[in-house]
Order: structure tokens, then sequence, then C-alpha cells
DNA sequence: GACCATATTCAACGCTGATGAATAAATCTC
DNA sequence: GAGATTTATTCATCAGCGTTGAATATGGTC
């Protein structure tokens, strides 16, 4: 069982080993669940040695999630065409993005284990949606609308994946669509000064 | 420094003291930061009497802040009124409750630090304030519309405490109810059925 | 006063993530 | 090619975590 010390022949990839390992340890028991000493033995490494590739084990899940994520085409379907019908579109982006993308999804289901994780999903919304929608917008309170609108986004992700409240997982598509559509159209609206409520 | 073993003179209410100390270190370190060993060197105990008294380290943080959220007066004003008018009470009561309610805030702040916090959390949501509004509603799809309500509430907490985008979190308190109150509204909406998108 | 339930400390267990020293292979330098 | 340096790895160990079981002292009951 024990392997000899210092460098070993050739030159295999380890760090890469370890990353792929820890991944789907990391999909499958979470964050907390998942020790870097099991991820050490599934790679069939010493556990030290991952404190070594990659500092800590919180930059052991940075590097073993990052470049699964993002450069998903949906948004950017919805960054095309008028903006009358952004808000539909961009709403249908976020659902079809969490439906398709499973380490999204995955990453979203066990972000309440721990804060290391928490901050990766914080930067994804931040760079990923809430900057191309500021983007797409282009306006002079382009970021504040953007803003806005990731506000909605956001709570779709936290009631629905993140943090499923039993009842509000179970809506449909369809529902969320009809409920949450006027929102985001009301965050988009550059018209910033208060409207009439009407009941 | 040592203690005696066994029980103390007198029945000084140990247990509620450990809660109170551990309330104030949960608040001031959150939930991973505060170490049961800690809470125990606080409150001039061992460790170990806190897995008497409580069970476990959820259980304590269960009871150090089940006492203090709950109980606001801010749903209990929103439920007063007609229907019309009902989901812009809502959003007030909520605004007002993470507002004032001090613990509650805290415990927003401190979820992303570990699931058995957003546990408690979720519970506080779905018997707090779901079960409210589906109380005052009282219609065939009660419940139904009361989950859509909280899927709306949920997002606003989630952005705005729970894990702050930092340009969301900067909204004012004006263009919030200016841009969920209509989504609140539709999720209240009792005609089930599509309504025309008007872009 | 005997007895049992309760409250407490003590000592230990098996975990955790991390660090420093030893070691061996790869690579660079002359 | 030999020697020095850098890189990759294991080993032994650390301090800390939450939890458990045994020992012990007090309070209440008959």
């Amino acid at each position: 069982m024990n392997k000899s010390r210092g460098r070993p022949r050739g030159n295999p990839d380890t760090k890469a080993r370890i990353a792929e390992v820890a991944y789907d340890l990391f999909l499958k028991h979470g964050y907390r669940g998942t020790t870097v000493r099991r991820v050490a033995a599934a790679a069939e490494v010493d556990s030290a040695l991952i404190s070594y590739h990659f500092g800590s084990k919180q930059g052991l899940f940075g590097e073993a999630m990052q470049f699964r994520c993002g450069k998903s085409p949906a948004m950017a379907l919805a960054m095309q065409g008028d903006q009358a019908g952004f808000a539909d579109r961009l709403l249908e982006a976020v659902l079809e993005m969490w439906a398709d993308t499973e380490p999204l999804a995955e990453l979203t289901r066990m972000a309440p284990q721990d804060a290391d994780v928490l901050a990766v999903l914080q930067e994804f919304l931040e760079r990923e949606i809430l900057g191309r929608i500021a983007e797409f917008l282009r306006g002079p309170d382009a970021t504040d609308r953007a803003t806005a609108a990731v506000a909605v986004i956001g709570g779709l992700i936290f009631t629905r994946y993140l943090n499923p409240l039993r009842p509000a997982a179970a809506l449909s598509d369809a529902d969320v669509r009809r409920i949450l559509a006027p929102a985001l159209r009301a965050a988009l609206n550059p018209t910033r000064t208060r409207r009439p409520l009407s009941a």
C-alpha cells in the first residue's frame, strides 16, 4: 500500500487527476461532506499533497469547479432581439441554464453547506448574469436596471434551487414565468420614477 | 480553575445561561466560527455539558435562536384589511421585519455559513410566513397562491439579506417596493389561468 | 436514611484541515 | 555528463473539532 516518497517516475499529471476526483466527490457529497482526506484517498495520494497543490480545501473546490460553469449558450440567445421581449427571453434563459447545466444545478444544491460555495455562486451571478445584462441594456442607468433584474432572478434561484421551500419548488416552469415575468419587466423598465400602484 | 464534579449547589439555571452566551457568540462569530468549546468556556462550563443539554451543536443553535424570532407584530398588521391591498401590506411587513428584528437579520446574515442555519431560516419562512399567508387567503387554491408569494418574498430575502449582491443590496426600500410589488400582486392573483403578456 | 434522577466534570475517541521535514525524480547549469 | 536546484510526493505530527461514556456530587422522593 505504501507508495515510496519523492517525485514519481514519468510526469503523471497528478494535480489534474486530483481535481477531477474532487469534482465528482463534491457533486456527490457536497462541500462539507467531502473531506480532503477522502479526496486524497480516492485519488490514491497523500492528503498533504492537496495542500501542496491547491493551498487549501477552498482552493481545491474553486479549481475543481471553475472550468465547468460559465460559457452557457442560453444567455447569448437572450441577448439577441428587441428590448421589449428581453424580460421574457431572459427568464427563459435562466430556467434553461439551471435545467441543462448540471454543475450549475449541483453547485446551487450544495451552496448552503458552506460560505465558500456561496462565494463561487455569488461571483457567477455578478459576472456572468449581471454583467451581461448591463452590457445588453446600454442605457445611462443600465447598471441600476440590471441590478434590479438580478434581484428578481436571484430570488428565483433561491426559492427554487438553492433553498427550495417544499411547495415553492413544485411550481411549474409556466407558473414561474407567469409570476416572475411582471417583476422582471418592472425591474428592467427604464422609467425609474414611481409608477401608480394599480391594485 | 477546576470546578468540582457532580451537581452544583443551589439550582442555577445553567442551561439558560449557556443558551444566552451561545446566542451572543453566534451573532458575533457566526455558526462555524462559534465552537462548542468556546461557548462552554464563555459559560464557564465543560463542553460536554452542551451535548448533554442540547444534544448537538445544531440543537444548541436552534434553542438559542428560537425564542427571539417569530412573534413579530408586523405580520399581524398586514393581516388586517382588504385583499386588494394585501400584496403591498405584505411587502411592507417583510421589509419592516428585517429592519427591526435584529436576530432575524443576524440569522440571515450568517445563514450561508452552514446548512444547519439555513434549515432554521427555512422553517421560519414556511411556518411563520407561508403559513400565515395561506391562512389569510382562505381560498380553494390558497396554498398555491401563498406558495407563489413566498417565492417572491424569499427572492427578496436572498438577494438583499442572505447573499447580498453588492449592487442589489443597495436598492432603496422604495425601489424594492416598486420592483417587487407587481410580482407579489401577480403571485397572489387568484386567476390561475394565463394572462396576456403586455410588454 | 436509602434511592434514583439530574447536573456536572473528566478523559478519551475519531475525525478534521494544515504544516514541516525527509526523500526521490526531473530539470537546469556548466 | 556531473552537480546543483527545483518540483512532486510521502510521512509524522499538530491543534482543533463535536461527541461519548464513565465517574461523581447534588436534589428530590419515599
